[in-house]
DNA sequence: TTTTATTTCAGGGAAAACCCCTAAAAATAC
DNA sequence: GTATTTTTAGGGGTTTTCCCTGAAATAAAA
């Protein structure tokens, strides 16, 4: 029996690239290429298959949102994320949204196909390189990394404030609170998105939009 | 006579996809392919070839040095930076570092080829997508003060480290330079950006993609 | 109602950032 | 070969952030 693949990527050569990798393997059939979000959704109510390769960067919708969406329609659906090394921080979100698998791109036929064969046997394939980046990241957060990101809505109040360059002093007046009680805030801001400083601070918050 | 070619990209899928794309065209052949910055400089020394196609996005450098390193070391070689949409703010500098084409990684084989033509004979090629980009971007720039942003080399390298969350002592160790001088480029560079403090300075620059 | 989370406040101390100034090599441009 | 820009660096100071501790009042949830 063969395995159904489709590929969704906006970069054209990775898609090529991929296909070309897979041409010659028998139990491989690459049946749909998809360029976008929308593309993927229509694509897979014609035509079904067992493994879907998902670029994390599309241009219409992130891929975390689109993950969710696909396995809520196709519920025995592998997806495979496609990723970088810039984006490791999507990878713990993707697990929770129930995928299945997390490749870079600059992976091989050997390791695609290892992959491929861990997620039909119900196992989460996780590449190496993208492992090791998780373990680094982790061990200076420690406490918390990843989407477990909430704010209280007074904790989200100074996060705005500090990212239009007020001082403590400025925000405490801003708030009718004391300065004190704004660096307390923002410790804790700090410490809930992992980061040394405000710069830090802003950095995630606007990477995770939080502003 | 043919065309040889050489690929640098970190992302195999890249390499193989345009690889596959070019494989039935005679007059264009692949000579090499790199990962890295590192491979690209060593092997175009024993292989010499016509045309590389350059991805920005390399671990070891950024394409801007390497290109104007590798037309320093062969002046007839012909760069085509390869490029996503995201980094179209580094399109006038490879220019002004003597690139000769810019593609995006979505391109298909008839732009390619149509690219190689138009380097091979001395002209400059830019991919529709990312000059109507640029000039996108140009428009609404006027308005605000933002895109008179010119940073130095060294204020670039400053800028990241605050990124990163480094502190001006550890940036001073980490460039070699005192603290003093890492101050006064902290500052010119709030200055130019307009922005009071580090947090606002990190904001600005990643909304002008300069980061 | 008891537990838990949030918001508030605060002191003291250390580290870092920010400010204003000057100024001289070094590289680039004209 | 001179003008401009960039990079370097210092003195000396103020302001702000960061870190640690502890604690009380309110709000929400179990």
């Amino acid at each position: 029996m063969t395995t159904k693949i489709a590929i969704t990527d906006d970069h054209v050569m990775v898609l090529q690239g991929i296909k070309t990798m897979l041409s010659d393997t028998k139990e491989i059939n690459v049946v749909a290429t998809f360029t976008n979000a929308e593309e993927t959704l229509k694509g897979l109510e014609s035509q079904q298959v067992h493994i879907l390769l998902l670029d994390i960067n599309l241009p219409d919708i992130n891929g975390i949102d689109l993950s969710k969406q696909l396995l809520k329609n196709y519920p025995e659906l592998k997806i495979i994320a496609l990723t970088n090394f810039e984006e490791v921080s999507f990878v713990k979100r993707m697990l929770k949204n129930g995928v299945h698998g997390y490749l870079l791109k600059n992976t091989d036929k050997i390791e695609l196909l290892r992959a491929f064969k861990a997620v039909l046997s119900g196992d989460i394939y996780i590449q190496k390189d993208i492992s090791d980046k998780l373990l680094y990241k982790h061990t200076p957060s420690k406490t918390n990394n990843g989407l477990n990101i909430k704010l209280t809505r007074r904790e989200h109040e100074v996060l705005v404030a500090i990212s239009e360059e007020l001082t403590t002093q400025e925000i405490s007046e801003k708030l009718f609170i004391s300065p004190k009680t704004v660096e307390t805030h923002r410790s804790n801001i700090m410490l809930k998105l992992g980061t040394k400083n405000s710069v830090g601070m802003i950095k995630v918050a606007l990477e995770n939009g939080l502003l």
